[in-house]
Order: structure tokens, then sequence, then C-alpha cells
RNA sequence: GGGCGCUUAGCUCAGUUGGUUCAGAGCACCUCGUUUACACCGAGGGGGUCGGGGGUUCGAAUCCCUCAGCGCCCA
């Protein structure tokens, strides 16, 4: 035997991988005479690199497709990445500051054209690094939600949402840069390291129909003048009693609310803020929720208008009014206190000048009409989310949807389709192309002598989510011309869409339940009138032993690669789904990992063993039927319960039964009862039919790891040059014998009571031992005799009518084993535990006697559970019976 | 503030419509073991008043109420 006794990872896995990949097994076509399975992949971030939540979201996709595949579907798992829109701009602008180069130095196609370079060089890394995995993706469709027909259906569908009225503009707070006139990105804004030196004023507010002021703080008094309330927070004693009052804004004295608002720190300022809900985000949003009036005071120069009601302060830039204020307000005998204060200032990254944040007009996506059936449909159960607890979440969350803001203030990502011809708010009109809108323009405007030039389309590109929430269809090329017309996708027009949509599972975070999952549905319903997928699987988040979320930041998490590269890709994976039920965080624990390398070894052990027996002839392998009959049996048994596992999306389950069947059954019960003794030869039947559930077991584990099993596969037997695992047949699970089972799992047992036994008196396995079994039907006993004799190492097996002294025994139900020992029997011990048991078995006896004695129970309980009460009645008087005799005798 | 969920062995979790031998698994732990498949192993073992309290029921980890602790989502 020159084999190796570890398996070696690193040997097997890029050499199948290259191999399935060559000949084409993970590629799919359309083929009417299968049932299409098909996976979108959540496509990865362009920018990102693997971590341990992809490996785990990853290798539950590929179970799900390598099990189908098997199954004999057409399987097809479509990768893909997804532009990313903010995380790649940051990307590139950095990548390019490095250079010396400033974004606003760039045009927009300049911008572009690096943007694009860097996708090239560094985009796509996460799919390759998939491969290690044994991800069996179909590359050859590999999509990118930038990709030139992805770009066009976006765009396509801004535009069919605006025609069919689901689109509308609105407010909404953006970083404004005063000096180069433009919004500008949360990214785009910096901080200046330790903040910046600036001023908290303390001001009075005069109370409106009582004496007395209300104090509040404020970094910006300039914006006093765009004040609509005074919020102080409900808990706070000092304040609580002006809640419901009103206050008078200095100067203009125009009347304000006193609010109740938890956002309201008790220990900052003075505890009481001026709300401005046009010049500030946190002041929206309370806007928001108290319905406040918006008053916007500033202009998109930075100098304040005539909304201020100030003519002195009118044109006038925001910082030098901010002078005059406080010098006004101090004159007033309003300026109570005025210190220095260090705080954050958003800095333009482009001009470096302060950023205003400014109430702007953005695109929204009406979401109440067009989510109702996506709604529906999860109510319904027409898409099964696992596990479906989340099914509550996504109902709270689309009953209370929320219009969905898709602009951006970026340019990498689909420029938003919307042109302006003139300067009034509605002075634009939306099209595919500028040529189109130029048409719409003249028409709108009423002025035919509008030219190209007039136009200008809206700087802002589209929500990357306004991207991937076509997914599903547009991996298909579901918006292509001559598929998608008046705003619906027509069905028998893409043989592509028609054959793999809807697609069957998806498997994601469930963090991005509304982010992502619920709009695909949405789009899903609203292009093609069906559902995107069937089931939606939601894996866990995975976190470290600590709980905490693994991430970059904390250092906490292992390089996937690193993993895979020492345990392999199968330990990797398999360790991954040993603790991870649907839904549940995964606690990662590189132990983990190390019980997924162990359980490789084990199996190759397992192959190492039976590729190493010679065979003989003239063996009939009589003695190894009953082995043989309850393997089939267990077999058959564990598939049902695997199967059902899958069924429910039991991944860690269905994993647990296989691991428990290849090493508990496989390799400690059948291989144990069949194994020739050292050097000796095995007969041809028994090693055919070995063989022959390795195969079957190697199959069942194929989709959790995939290189071990395709490995053994191949050292199994000799095959032909497509004969290959990932592509086998998958197998099926057929009736068993619970009969038989039940005789095998007396026999073990027996075995582990004489195991047991020898354990206790410290008697060494190759010691022969006698087991004289005292029943009233030996007969069960039969079929395994051979198995308890070889397994439990006894020189004899045989009945005995009368109990036998000076032995170790134990009792299975009413019947005695003996096991003779002379004089290595403590008479004190023996006595003492067979008390123990028979006071045991009695407690137990009048608690079911209790239980039949009840006529409630008798007459209100199921037949089927009366029965079994009364058997474990009979069971246990006859086990006292035994005890008590023993007892008797010793 | 609104909503959802969780609390079962040292750890991570199962436990399906309340009922099939005193509540199961994996890991960890303890004891013994190197008889050539595997010490990345084998055999055996210990360990839980199912978060606390109350209720419904012949019967509750499972249903209801309540208290405590934890987590997530939305605002």
């Amino acid at each position: 035997m020159s084999l190796s006794t570890k398996y070696d990872s690193s040997a097997v896995e890029d050499k199948w991988y290259q191999y399935w990949l060559e000949k084409g097994f993970f590629h799919s076509e359309p083929n009417p005479d299968k049932e299409p399975y098909s996976i979108v992949i959540p496509p990865p971030n362009v920018t990102g690199v693997l971590h341990m939540g992809h490996m785990l979201n990853n290798t539950i996709q590929d179970v799900l497709i390598r099990k189908a595949r098997m199954e004999g579907k057409e399987a097809c798992w479509v990768p893909g990445t997804d532009h990313a829109s903010i995380a790649t701009e940051a990307k590139v602008v950095r990548m390019l500051r490095e250079k010396g180069i400033k974004k606003s130095d760039l045009t927009r196609d300049e911008f572009m054209t690096h943007a694009w370079e860097w996708k090239e060089k560094y985009g796509g890394i996460i799919l390759e690094q998939l491969k290690k995995l044994g991800a069996s993706c179909d590359w050859e469709r590999t999509s990118f939600t930038m990709d030139d027909h992805y770009y066009k259906a976006v765009i396509k569908v801004f535009v069919d949402l605006y025609n069919k009225g689901y689109l509308y503009r609105g407010l909404r707070m953006v970083n404004w840069d005063v000096e180069a006139q433009t919004t500008v990105s949360n990214e785009e804004v910096l901080y200046r390291e330790g903040g910046e030196v600036s001023k908290l004023y303390s001001v009075k507010y005069k109370l409106k129909d009582e004496d007395g002021f209300v104090v509040i703080a404020t970094q910006r008094p300039e914006t006093i003048l765009g004040d609509t309330a005074i919020a102080v927070n409900p808990n706070d004693d000092r304040f609580k009693h002006l809640i419901g009052k009103k206050a008078l804004v200095p100067f203009i004295n125009r009347e304000i609310p006193i609010i109740g608002d938890e956002y309201v720190e008790l220990d900052f300022g003075t505890g009481c803020l001026k709300v401005t809900p046009a010049h500030d985000p946190n002041d929206y949003e309370i806007g928001l929720r108290h319905n406040l009036e918006i008053i916007d005071t500033i202009s998109d120069t930075g100098t304040l208008n005539e909304k201020c009601e100030m003519p002195k302060y009118v044109g006038v830039d925001r910082f030098k009014v901010r002078k005059m204020i406080v010098k006004d307000l101090d004159e007033a005998g309003l300026l109570v206190e005025e210190k220095d204060f260090t705080t954050r200032i958003g800095r333009s990254e482009r001009t470096d000048s302060v950023v205003e944040p400014k109430l702007s007009l953005q695109w929204f996506i009406k979401m109440k009409d067009i989510s109702k059936k996506a709604h529906q449909a999860v109510m319904d159960d027409e898409i099964l989310l696992h596990p479906p607890k989340f099914k509550n979440t996504y109902n709270h969350w689309m009953e209370n949807v929320r219009d969905w803001c898709i602009s951006r203030q970026l340019w990498w990502g689909q420029q938003i389709p919307a042109y302006f011809f003139g300067s009034n708010e509605d002075d634009f009109v939306v099209a595919e192309t500028i040529e189109e809108a130029l048409e719409l323009a003249k028409v709108k405007s009423g002025n035919s002598a509008l030219k190209l030039s007039d136009l200008k389309q809206d700087d802002d590109v589209l929500d990357t989510w306004a991207s991937s929430w076509l997914f599903p269809l547009e991996v298909f090329k579901g918006f292509a011309d001559g598929s998608f017309e008046d705003g619906k996708i027509v069905p028998g027009r893409n043989k592509e869409l028609d054959y793999y949509y809807p697609t069957a599972t998806l498997v994601t975070a469930p963090e991005i339940l509304f982010f992502w999952v619920a709009r695909m549905i949405i789009a899903g319903y609203e292009y093609t009138g069906q559902k995107p997928f069937s089931d939606v699987y939601l894996t866990g988040i995975v976190r470290d032993k600590q709980r905490r979320k693994m991430s970059k930041s904390l250092g906490n998490s292992p390089d996937p690669l690193d993993l895979i590269a020492q345990y392999g890709a199968d330990a990797v994976r398999t360790g991954m789904l040993f603790s991870s039920p649907a839904g549940n965080d995964l606690l990662f624990d590189e132990k983990l990992i190390e019980q997924g390398r162990n359980f490789a070894n084990k199996i190759w052990n397992a192959f190492r063993l039976v590729q190493g027996w010679e065979v003989d002839n003239t063996l009939s392998g009589d003695n190894n039927k009953p082995a043989i009959a309850w393997f089939e049996a267990r077999f058959n048994q564990t598939l049902t319960e695997v199967e059902d596992h899958f069924k429910k999306f039991r991944m860690s389950d269905a994993l647990m039964s296989t691991y428990k069947l290849i090493w508990g059954d496989f390799c400690s019960w059948y291989l144990e009862m069949i194994k020739p003794d050292y050097q000796k030869p095995i007969d041809a039947t028994t090693l055919k039919v070995t063989i022959g559930f390795f195969e079957k077991i190697l199959k069942l584990l194929h989709p959790f790891m995939p290189f071990i099993t395709e490995e053994l596969w191949h050292e199994l037997g000799d095959r032909a040059e497509k004969d290959c695992i990932i592509v086998s047949e998958w197998p099926k699970a057929e009736q068993f014998d619970e009969g038989l089972l039940l005789e095998a799992e007396l026999a073990f047992d027996i075995i582990g009571n004489i195991r047991n036994i020898r354990n206790a008196k410290q008697i060494a396995m190759k010691d022969q031992l006698e087991l004289k079994v005292k029943t009233a039907d030996f007969s069960t006993l039969n079929r395994f005799a051979d198995a308890i004799k070889k397994l439990g190492n006894l020189s004899v097996l045989d009945q005995t009518s009368d109990k036998i002294d000076n032995c170790a025994s134990f009792v299975i139900k009413g019947d005695e084993f003996f096991i003779p020992l002379a004089g290595a029997v403590d008479l004190g011990v023996e006595k003492e535990e067979m008390e123990k048991e028979l006071a045991y078995t009695k407690g137990f006896l009048i608690s079911v006697e209790k239980k039949l004695s009840n006529e409630r129970f008798v007459s209100g309980a199921p037949e089927q559970v009366v029965a079994m009460e009364k058997k474990k009645m009979e069971d246990a008087k006859a086990k006292i019976k035994v005890l008590e005799q023993s007892l008797a005798t010793l």
C-alpha cells in the first residue's frame, strides 16, 4: 500500500477544476428535454475581494447547482459582478489621486475611461477566487451590470417607468458645492483630521403668549431665519413642559412650534435644538416626522435669498451673514453665549469649500402600486423565504414601503436619461437617446428650433440597486429589442429567458432582503408578470467566535484563499456548512474547517482500505450478505432523510446526515463488518458491491465536497473521458426494510454492551469472549450473529436457558446476556448497578401505568400513542422480572 | 418610538401539527487503546430541573400570559 495516509487536497483540486472546465460541464444551453434549474449569483461588488460571507453563500449555491446537475436537470448558474457605483468610484478617485490627478480636473468621459481601465484590471478578482472554491458557474455567461446591453436595459427601464408614471422628482438632501455649482456624493465630502474649530452660539428665542425665553445652541446662526421648530427631548424634565408651546424666531418673529423628539441629546449644547429642515439632514428627518415647513433660505451660490425675510442679508454670503447676525443678536440682547467648539466640517473634495446640505430634486420610484404583486407573492407562498421567519419582516417592510430615491451624485453608473431644455422645474424630457429627447423636447417646449446643444442631460447616475434589480432578467438579455415591447417582456421572443426564467433559488444575505431581493421580485412581476425565483435562501452572517461581524478593519477575518491552501476547498466548504442552519449567523471557527479536513481524510483512508483488498474467487461471500443488505437499507433510509433536508433547505442537516452515513455507518460499521482479516483476500461479490456503495456515498457527498469525490470516483474505476462524478446520476431513494434495520440496531446495541464491558473490565480486544443469551426468541439475532461475533471478538455466541453465574451481564428489553468471566466479577458493583437499573425501570413503569390507567388518556390520545405506551409497559415489566431474578441469584 | 425574532448539555444548534423507552446532534471534555485503512484515528463514558414565574391540557421544550436578558430591522 503505497498511498499516503493523508489526503492531499492540493494535488487534486486544481486538476479537477481544470478538467471540468475543459469538458464544458459547467456550461448550459436551453434543452427542452430537460427540466431547467437556474441560479443567478448575487453579483459581488466588482471592487471586492473574496470574504468569508462569499464563501458561505457561494458554497450553498454550488451545492444546490451540483445536486440539480446530477439529478439530470439543465443546471445553469450565472455568475456576474455589480458595478457598485459608490465603492468603485471611490476607489478610482483614490487611485487617480495617488497619481496626482483630481477628479474635478477631468471631464466625465475622461473619468469614465479611467474607471473602465480600472475595472478591466482589477474588477472580477472575486470571480477568479470563486474558482478555487470549486464554484461550478457557467463562466461563458458572466454578466456585469454595466455591460453594454445591461446599461441599455437600465435606461430602457427608467424611460419605461417614467412613461408609466412611476417616476417622480422629489426633494432630498444632497451635498452642494457652492463653488463648483454641483452636487457631490457622500464619498466626495472630506473631513479634516481632528475636526475644525468652530463656535457654538447660545441664542434666546422669545416664547409666544408668555414671558420668558428658550435658549438654543447652534453652530450655524445664519440658518436661524429658516427655522421652523425648536425640538427638545421628551424625556428632558427641564424642558418637556414647553412641548406644544410656540416660540418666535428672532428678528422676524415667525411663530414656530416647540416639539418633542428623541433625536435631541440631553447633554449637548443647551438641550434645545433649533430645527432647520432645509439646511441640515438631521433636521430634515425631524421635519418629516413632525410635518414641519421647509424654508430654503440659502441659494445655490451660497448667499442668502429673500426667503430669509431680512433684506439686509439677501445676496450676502452665508459666512458673512453669520458674522452679521451674531453681531445683530448680541445687540438685541439675544446672544447668551459664544464658545469655541471642535466639530467635523464637511468640505468638498473638489474645491475645499464647506459643503452646503441642500434640498434638491432627485428621482424617486413610487413604490406603493408597483410593489403590490411582489408583496402578495411572498404572502401567498408563491415565493418561499427560507427560513420563513423573514416572511414577517418582508410583510412589514412591504406594507410600509417607502419611495425609492434612485439618483446618486456620481459618474460611475448609468447616467439618468433625463434631458433639460429650460430653467423651469418641469423643463425636461425623458428618453433613451438624446435624439429622441430632442424630438420630445421640441414638442413639450413648443420650440421647434431646439438643438441638441440646448439639451443638458441630468448629471446624476442611478443607484446601483436600480440596475441589479433587473439581474435575473437581464443576464438572459430580457430587455433586448424585439422581446421588450410596450413596457413588458413578451414571452416567446427570447429562448433563453423563456427557458431559464423564473430561476429556481436565490441565495443571499438577509441584510439585502429589501435593497435587492424585494426589488427583484417587483421588477420580475412588473416586466414578465412572473416571479424571478421560487425560493429565497437567506444565509446567516459569518461572525467570529466573539460574535463580531467579520470585517477587514477588525482584522478578524481569515483570508479564504489561505484557508483553502491550508485545508483544501472541500474542507472549507463543509466547515462553513457544518454550523450554518438557514438564517442563523455562523460563528466561524477554524476547528470546523479542521473537521472538514479530517472528514476528507477519513474518506481517503476508507478508500485506501478498499483498494488494497485482493480478491479470492473461491470465497462465496455469503457471510457478508447481512452487512450488505443492512447498508443498502441504511443508505436508502439516509437518502430519504437527506432529500427531505434539501427540500426544506436545511443544508447543514443534509450535510450532517451524509457525514454520519459515511463516517458512522459506512466506515465504522459496514467496513468493519466485511473487512477481511489482515492480509486476507475478500470475495469478488462483496468487493464489487462495496465499490458500488462507495460510489453511491461519493455521489451523495459530491455537492458538498466536489474535489475529493471526483478524485476517488476516478480511483475506484477506469472511467471514460466524460464519466465524471459531477455529471453522474444522483441516487434515487428506494424502499428499505425497516425490520432489517431494527435487527441491526439490536446487534449494534449488543456489540456496544460487549465493548463497554471490555472497557470497564480492562479486557483487551484481542482476548476472545463468550456470549450466552437467555431469550425467548433467538431468531432476531440470527442474521447478525456473525457480525456480533466478529466485532465483539466472541468465540461463542449461543443460547442458554438458565442464568449463568460469575458473569458480566447486561439486559436489553427482556433478554439477558452473559459473558462468563472467571473471577473477574465484582459482585458488589454488579449488584449496585442492577439495583440502580431496577429502581429506574420500576419508576418508569409506574409513570407508564399511571398514564394507562388514566381514562382520559386512553380515550383521548391517538390509538398509536396508547399502543406505544402499552408496549413500553410490557417491555418494562419483562426487564424488571429479569433484573429481579438476577438479583435473587447473586 | 414601531416591528420581528431569540433564550434547550461547556460551545454551536436540531427538536416539524403538544403524545413512539427518563430531551437529540456535532464539536469540546474524561477514560482506555498503537490488533497495519485512518492518532486528521478507534472503543467507551460523563454532562441539560429545555431563561424565571403562572396558566390551558389526561399530557408542554412545544400553546397562552407575565417577568428578565439578548439580537436584528425600520424610524
